[in-house]
RNA sequence: CGCGGGGUGGAGCAGUCUGGUAGCUCGUCGGGCUCAUAACCCGAAGGUCGGAGGUUCAAAUCCUCCCUCCGCAACCA
């Protein structure tokens, strides 16, 4: 800890359910990124990442696995500190969710938000897998039935702590609208306010007896802190909060930056802020919501096959040029598409023919014509000016641009130098001063020119490429640390003249674009192919028998013949269809979500089976009286409704 | 009318808040150079800025309506 202003910046802590993709490095990218920029420029850093490893997901896979959930984990945290170490993410700590230090944190602050009555006992009601011994949410069903063993759920309610978030909303929308840089980028916050926020806030399950794999509430064992208050704590928890040594939490937060996916902006905008002021604590300054890289236009996914290996692009292109093209490629708030072409071209044009190809041709003309010692400078031309100018006034946009978060902008100005120099060579053309001795100081201001302008590049790349700067040094002959500081870029001619290049293996090599590309469609065929069989667990044709149940209970379900009089697609809804039934004498409606499969008016006089004494239900606001009966494959892919052999009246009995 | 974000030369994007001759990167074509990683530099072709209407001396930019794509939410009795 030091005098100097403090910056604390997080990623969230990663679900290590599986490896991790590109779209976790392009996050921990980021935030290093940030973190190094910050230190280069006089802060006291502390960068945090972690792992959220409780939950059902994993207590499954592990059970999967055969292996216990923290042996589980133990692995897949392994190979992300592994991977991190490959892309250089430079963090001060890494917290797990079931390190003693966080478990502890976190059963003090439920302790505290109980005991304040922020947390209150209620009853949670999901739909129940026996078998599984597991809740599913309305959205996790599969054609209602558990989506993880295919057996029929049933309504369940057991007791569960409440967070009453609803306590604090208002005070919570206040806090935004006198806060328009709380949650960037800036269109998140009418999302967050319109959506979640004005509606009303619903109180928080926050605690489960049904899930074992996670933090016990120590004042009532049986319970198990659920997701929220477990995850989130993890930014102060880190710190030492609550303990007898919190001199890191005294000293660093309020966190100046949370750096988190769009996906969950919300929790870090809404639950987070709550359960702090809750606390009595200081909010963080800010959430930025990053952007996706997207594959063919939508999310990454194991299923699809289409996931992107950061460990097998960093082997291959070095890691601070997959660093490089996370950061310049799209802006950062927004999605952008992922393709190996964009990768390679970014490489090839930027990195190993602008940057490299600059670097390595002035270094040769070092060699050549001043026997490998760097040229004092003469007089400066108009010319010479003009490209100092540039480079010497750089910083300060650059500057702007980095702590804004839009590494894309600051590194296209930073190209936009190497450009210049690149033009500066074919208007000095070196190689005709070169013929002529009476040329020589001339000779020698351009290259020395050159040769600083690569060295304010380097250290301004820094932050996104940590590891090219020292390469370019020691090509360029810098040794001195002052020279690789943030405050020489603010002030030309600092290489001292003499300096010894060493011209070296090129910076990035030029790639050959279409055996590159054609090598890697290979791999993603592979990679697809290997994740077509894994995704479908449940191959087609195998037939599971479930227990068997007495005739009474069939004979509880009142199955009949109904005509379909009218069928329309619900306004507003994705899957749901309302049928207008005939039922002998008798009319209903009844709901179904099927709209994926059936076009409304193809099935206007069809006869269908129909379940008619199951209890109604209201979907959307309107009332639905039964349930159509459908065959379904297991993937969803196909679906048919029941229908009778033959022509029989409506209302007709089915036994 | 659930919320939000897009639709700009072949591709990917910036510009839209703060109206004023449409810009960048890649690609294509032509030229130059030879210091350099077949790299670099110059030039050219190519866009009625999703559509329609409106405001204005002037609209990619402001207003209205529509089409379309993508997330989120809702939704599967």
């Amino acid at each position: 800890m030091s005098d100097k202003p403090k910056y604390y910046i997080t990623t969230p802590i990663y679900y290590p359910s599986d490896n991790l993709h590109i779209g976790h490095s392009y996050c921990s990218t980021a935030a290093d990124t940030m973190a190094r920029f910050k230190r280069l420029t006089g802060h006291d850093v502390y960068f945090l990442t972690g792992t959220d490893e409780h939950g059902q997901k994993i207590e499954r896979k592990a059970k999967d696995a055969g292996v216990t959930p923290q042996a589980y984990v133990d692995k897949i945290v392994a190979g992300i500190k592994d991977l991190w170490k490959l892309m250089d993410i430079d963090y001060s700590d890494f917290i797990r969710t079931t390190d003693e230090r966080h478990m502890k944190g976190v059963q003090k602050i439920f302790k505290q938000l109980y005991d304040q009555d922020d947390i209150y006992l209620g009853q949670y009601e999901g739909w129940y897998c026996t078998p599984c011994e597991a809740f599913w949410t309305e959205l996790q069903l599969k054609d209602g039935c558990c989506p993880d063993c295919g057996r029929p759920v049933e309504r369940m309610r057991e007791d569960a702590y409440f967070f009453r978030l609803s306590k604090y909303q208002d005070w919570l929308i206040q806090y935004i609208e006198d806060h328009p840089d709380f949650i960037q980028p800036n269109s998140r916050t009418a999302e967050m306010l319109n959506n979640f926020l004005r509606p009303g806030l619903q109180d928080l399950c926050v605690s489960r007896t049904s899930i074992k794999w996670g933090i016990p509430v120590d004042f009532m064992p049986n319970h198990t802190v659920y997701v929220w208050i477990d995850a989130l704590s993890n930014y102060i928890t880190a710190l030492g909060y609550g303990t007898d040594h919190d001199e890191l939490y005294q000293h660093y937060w309020p966190a100046d930056l949370h750096l988190v996916g769009k996906e969950i902006v919300r929790f870090h905008t809404i639950i987070w802020p709550i359960m702090l002021h809750a606390l009595g604590l200081p909010l963080p300054k800010q959430v930025f919501g990053h952007g996706w890289l997207v594959i063919d236009g939508g999310k990454m996914s194991k299923s699809k096959g289409n996931v992107v290996d950061p460990i097998r692009l960093c082997e291959r292109y070095s890691s601070d040029a997959v660093r490089y093209f996370l950061m310049r490629e799209m802006p950062f708030g927004s999605d952008g598409e992922f393709t190996n072409e964009a990768l390679v071209k970014r490489i090839n044009s930027d990195l190993a023919n602008d940057l490299g190809n600059l670097v390595s041709r002035s270094v040769a003309m070092v060699e050549k014509y001043f026997g490998g010692a760097v040229p004092a400078p003469d007089a400066y031309t108009d010319l010479d000016n003009e490209l100092i100018h540039e480079a010497e006034g750089l910083w300060e946009a650059v500057e702007a641009d980095m702590n804004a978060l839009n590494f894309s902008q600051a590194l296209t100005r930073i190209w936009h130098l190497i450009g210049s120099c690149n033009r500066y060579i074919d208007q000095t053309t070196p190689w005709i001063l070169a013929k002529n001795e009476a040329d020589k100081p001339r000779l020698g201001t351009v290259l020395y020119v050159l040769c600083e302008c690569a060295r304010i590049v380097a250290v301004m790349i820094s932050p996104v490429m940590p590891r090219t700067p020292e390469r370019i040094f020691e090509q360029i002959g810098v040794t001195q640390p002052e020279s690789k500081a943030w405050e020489s870029t603010k002030k030309f001619g600092l290489l001292k003249p003499e300096s010894r290049v060493h011209k070296g293996d090129a910076l990035f090599p030029r790639i050959d674009v279409e055996k590159e590309l054609e090598l890697l469609e290979k791999e993603r065929e592979a990679a697809k192919a290997a994740a077509a069989p894994a995704a479908e667990e449940k191959p087609e044709g195998v037939f599971t028998q479930r227990d068997l149940i007495a005739y009474d209970d069939f004979e509880k379900l009142q199955l009949v013949v109904a005509k379909v009089l009218a069928c329309e697609k619900v306004p507003k809804a994705d899957k749901l269809l309302q049928f207008r039934l005939k039922v002998g004498n008798t009319e209903r409606t009844v709901l179904s979500g099927i709209a994926k499969y059936y076009a409304p008016e193809t099935l206007i006089g069809k006869k269908v089976v129909l379940l008619s004494n199951l209890a109604p239900r209201k979907i959307r606001g309107i009332e639905s009286c039964g349930m159509l009966l459908c065959a379904a494959t297991a993937d969803d892919t196909q679906l048919k409704l029941l229908t009778v052999d033959g022509d029989i009246p409506d209302g007709s009995a089915i036994s």
